[in-house]
Order: structure tokens, then C-alpha cells, then sequence
DNA sequence: GTGAAAGCGCTAACAG
DNA sequence: CTGTTAGCGCTTTCAC
């Protein structure tokens, strides 16, 4: 019992000036309230209100952006909308934009720089009045390409070096470094450093800058087998006998640092199936506060970045530049913060 | 140091044409592969797409749209975009339509069905070839819109009783039975019930009826004390007391079913800091199978949501509408799986 | 107070 | 093999 059906054509400023025989320039006119500034007659006024809303007439956006040249949409892009982290993020920038007249559109690149290419194309093709970009921090060619056409962009979260472009993020090697030196002050210093896969992006770079730097401050040697490097691609697989492995030797690391999230929860589930004689002591500190260390019962110190006000500066920093046009390139790194669970 | 920007105009295929001296139409029939098809020389064919990428030519969205009646574009709306439920949904959503050529567009509704609102209609001023639609479930009449413009969409996850529109999801009734059952299998009967706020959407409400009916088949008379809803917006306040007041009396429950993922986080969060003795013994069950139940050291079994399928299906049958027109109206119930953990 | 006409970028029917 | 032209829906300049 199949239906064909056809998108019916919606209805225009024309159908309305047909109806009510005056021309589409005064149905625009009133339509865009702009019935005073030429003195257009009450009268006339109200009826084409009247019939827009009878036709439940809605403006068509594509002809309004070939016309006006922009669109009032804002791309987001995302490496990970299932991460937590970026998922917050949306739903943050989603209402700064909405409380700006602006429409959000949230793209997902799943960390892969293709597909952070194509998404690229399609908003510039799409005509967005601005972009957002937490990059895999692997396009930069496509990147300058923004600067070129010179469409407002902003960084959030992965800084990339060598672009032009304004940039809010936390410190991360702030962050990190709290979190080591509170490991340090405890007189810990076999501090494993667990991190995932793409670390070309800036935040795990200096994420692990940090932990070798305060190490080093402190006088202590790195021990290569604590440093793990989990795969994005199949990280459930992976972290099975690299955390196994860390664990087994005598050299049993006190603590660990875990460097993401995602990293996070893999690694815990892992520990949770090791004797537990292992792991009773091992303090845990871990980069990004998610709702799972409040559940947890054991403590799990973890390093907290404001997100709310990463999206507000950005958001300021992008419609400063649409609204007014103001392009200062900024650099702002908010500081991360130790939530120290015991 | 403020430096005005504008956007520069883009390169269009009168520019291409220009620098060319050949007619747009040229151009165009070029760019869209329809060189064999008009037998347009090897030679100027080869010239224009050099012209276009040296120019690094991008179309413009607007005017394919304008002039094509479609814009190749999906709209998903979700009520919270930080459920990680959501977020995989829309991640899901993201590879599908994107391997049918096609985009996807996310929306955050906060389960504000004003915002709904809004959204539905800037989808419908947009263009767009299709919509998923996890709804709010108070938007009748907006989405009877959709309807009478005869755009293709679809209901995921939440169903809206007298919509008439393809739907899928899990079986919520099902799941939740099973649930129930298990705890009674082990002559548990004292059950209690936690849910959240906007009971009005499809999914919670048959849950809730499933757990009174599974109840009832084995003549447990429900107690209306072991029923809880959390209000959604307040969540981490409300369950303070609520939950506090569930282990206070004597008649403690044996077992609680936690309807959704945020009431379960929140409720876990709580029950943390009761008196183990309260809740040492205490059986969980949630709905919605997330990765913290794999890292908790205590069992949570969950019924989980065949997430992959149902965007599977939902993408087959919007895309079925789009594609070929047709339009059958669906119902399609997933069955939900029980993890059990012990 | 109101209307005619141009044009945003593109495709497709038609012409040659 | 290639070009001319109309028109998608809208705003805006200019005219009366």
C-alpha cells in the first residue's frame, strides 16, 4: 500500500501577493517589518500578515542567503560527539548561538581529518557565517583555506600551530601539572601516563610535556614502560595487555595519570578484572571530570576544565568578529582545575 | 590592532566561465560530470576543471538548493545532546547519512518543545530532504506541519501517539518486563521505581506501565512509596532527599529499576553515600546499557538498547521515502537485551 | 503608499 | 560541441 508523495512546494511571498493582488515588494516589505520605515497602510498591513499566517508561510532560507550573502548558521565540528566532553560542548555552544539569533549545526569527524575536510567544504559551500573548529589538528591546508575566504573561525579545545586563528582551550599543561606534583607531594614518584591515540593533537601534547617536565623537575628518571599509548581505533582491545603488562612486573607503578576520558574508562574497566591486591593503592588522577568519578567509589582525583567558559569566551571571540568584524587573534587558555578526590 | 575583515565573495562559475571565455552552461555541464553526455571536447573539459580548482571553485549551496528543490540535507533532533544515548544516536546517524552522500545536521532540543518548535521550522525553512525526530512528544501540531508539507520524517526512539509517521525504537515494554521478572525470579518483591521528569514521552511511559503490569501478573501490590520521579530539571537536587527518604524507613526496597541512564548516574551518585549496610545487598537494574555499569566494582544489570539497529532501520526507511517515494507507515519495535551482572 | 525590475549562483530546456 | 535564456524566492533600488 505504498504512497507516492512529493515535497509540496511551499508557498511563497508570491503566493501571497497573488491572493491579495498587491505586488511581492510590499509583501517583503511587511513581512520584514519594515511597514513604518514606507509608511504602508495598516490596513494593508494586517491583511498580509493575516494571509502569511493562513498559508503558514515560512521564508525560504536558500533564497534568502544567494540574496543576502549570509545564511545566521554556525558550524560545529566535533572529533567525538559520543565523548562526554564534546557532547557538553554542543549542547553549550547550541544555546550560545540559539541565544544570538544564530542556527548551530554540529558535525562529527569521528578523528578523521578526511572527513574533517569534507565537513569543511560543505560549510563553506553551505555559506556558514562562522565556524568552530575542534580539530584532529590535520587539515591544515584546509584550514588556511577558511582564512583565505576569510570566513570567521575560531579553535576550541586543540590548538594548531602555525594557523592564524583565534584559539580558547584550558591549560592543559597546567592541568597535568597540578595533577603530577599532588602525585609528587605524596612521595609518589612511580606515576604511570596513560594517553590515546591521536596525539598529535595539541591537548595531548602538552598534556605529556607536562608530566615529563615535572618529573624531571622533581628529579625523577621516566620509566619508559609507564608510558602507554592506547589506539583510538580499537582502544577496548588494546588496553587489555597494556594495562595487563603495566601491572604484572614488580616495578608496579603507585599511581596513574590518565590523560583523556576515553583513555579513562577503558583503563578502569580493564582494572577493575586485576587482583585487586595490584591495584588497592594505585591512586588514579585523571584529565577531564566526568560524572562516572562521582560514582566510583574509590577516590579518583581528576583535572577539570571550565567548558562553560571555553564555549563563552569562544562564542564572544566568533561574534565579535561576525558582528563587528574585529579579527584580533586571541590565545586564551583557561585554567584547569585539581578536584582532588579522596 | 583590529583588522575588518569581509567575507570575500567566492568564485562562482561565471568567473570560471569568464576567465575562460566559454558560457556558464559550459561550466556547469562540466562540473556535473556531464561532459560524454553533451560531448564536450577533451580540451575544454580539461581547462574548466583546471579553471575551477586553481580557483578552488566550491558550489553554492544556496542556489543548487534555490534551483533544485533539495538540499541533500538531514536534520536529527534530540531533547540532550550530553545523554551519552543521544550522542551515540546521533554518531550513528552521522556515518549513515553521510554514506548515502547525504548531511547530517544535528539539533539540542533540552527537551524544551518550545525549541523543538523553532528547530522544526528552521528545518522546514531550510530545505531539508528529511528529519529524524526524537521528540519532546508535545508537538503535535508542529509536527502534523511536516505532514501536510509532505517532508519526509521520522520518529526515533520516543513515539507520539496520533502522528502518523514511521517510527523506531526499542521495545521499552519488553525490556523492562524482563527486567522486573529477573529481579522477581529471585523472590525479590519489594521494587522500587526511579524515573525522570518529562513522564510524558512514549519510552518512560511504558516503562512505568510495564513495571505495574509485570508487578501485578505476579500479584505484588505495588507500593506507591518505592515510586520516584526526578524532576529533570533539578535532578542532582532532588534526588537528595528523595532517595534518602527511599532507605530511611523500614521498608527498605530490595531491588531498584532505574528508568534512564541520568536518573541512574544521579541516583548511583546518591546512593553512594547512604550506609553501605542499606544498600550492600541492594539489586540495580537500569535501562540503557552505558559504559559505567562495566567500570563499577558492584553489579548494575541493564537492558540495553540495540542502538546500531535501530538507526540501521530508521535510516532505511527514511531514506526508502526519499529516495523511492515511498511511504509506508511503519511501527518497529526492537527488542531490548538484558545484561545480567553478578 | 505601492510596483517593476534586477540580480544573488545555478541548471535545464532549447537553439543552433 | 557550445551558447542563450528563463527562473528558483527573495530583497532592494528606483520610479511614480
Amino acid at each position: 500500500m505504498n504512497k507516492k508523495k512529493n515535497k509540496t512546494k511551499s508557498v511563497s511571498i508570491k503566493d501571497i501577493a497573488k491572493d491579495l493582488n498587491v505586488s511581492t515588494t510590499l509583501v517583503s516589505l511587511v513581512l520584514n517589518n519594515k511597514s513604518k520605515e514606507y509608511s504602508i497602510s495598516d490596513i494593508t498591513k494586517e491583511k498580509v500578515l493575516a494571509k502569511a499566517k493562513e498559508l503558514n508561510y515560512k521564508p525560504n532560507r536558500a533564497a534568502l542567503s544567494l540574496r543576502l550573502g549570509h545564511t545566521k548558521n554556525i558550524g560545529l565540528i566535533v572529533p567525538d560527539i559520543s565523548n562526554i566532553f564534546y557532547s557538553r560542548i554542543s549542547r553549550y555552544f547550541s544555546d550560545l548561538v540559539d541565544k544570538k539569533g544564530y542556527n548551530l549545526m554540529i558535525y562529527n569527524t569521528d578523528e578523521n581529518p578526511e572527513k574533517e575536510k569534507k565537513i569543511i567544504d560543505s560549510l563553506l559551500e553551505q555559506n556558514v557565517d562562522g565556524i568552530i573548529l575542534t580539530s584532529t589538528c590535520m587539515n591544515q591546508s584546509e584550514i588556511n583555506i577558511l582564512r583565505e575566504n576569510n570566513i570567521p573561525y575560531i579553535l576550541v579545545d586543540r590548538y594548531i600551530q602555525g594557523i592564524e586563528a583565534s584559539f580558547v582551550g584550558v591549560n592543559n599543561y597546567q592541568g597535568t601539572k597540578d595533577a603530577i606534583e599532588y602525585l609528587i607531594q605524596q612521595n609518589i614518584s612511580k606515576i604511570a601516563y596513560i594517553t590515546v591515540d591521536p596525539t598529535s593533537v595539541s591537548s595531548l601534547d602538552e598534556r605529556k610535556k607536562a608530566y615529563h617536565d615535572t618529573l624531571k623537575k622533581h628529579k625523577i628518571t621516566p620509566n619508559p614502560r609507564y608510558e602507554i599509548t592506547l589506539s583510538y581505533d580499537n582502544i577496548e582491545k588494546d588496553v587489555e595487555n597494556k594495562i595487563f603488562n603495566l601491572f604484572r612486573s614488580e616495578e608496579s607503578p603507585e599511581a596513574v595519570f590518565i590523560a583523556n576520558n576515553k583513555a579513562a574508562i577503558e583503563t578502569l574497566k580493564r582494572l577493575k578484572s586485576l587482583k585487586t591486591s595490584v591495584t588497592q593503592d594505585l591512586k588514579i588522577v585523571c584529565f577531564d571530570n566526568i560524572p562516572l568519578y562521582d560514582v566510583l567509589p574509590y577516590p579518583v582525583t581528576s583535572v577539570s576544565q571550565p567548558i562553560l567558559q571555553i564555549c563563552n569566551k569562544a562564542s564572544e571571540i566568533l561574534f565579535n568578529e561576525i558582528l563587528n568584524g574585529e579579527a584580533d587573534e586571541q590565545k586564551i587558555l583557561l585554567p584547569a582545575v585539581l578536584i582532588v578526590r579522596n
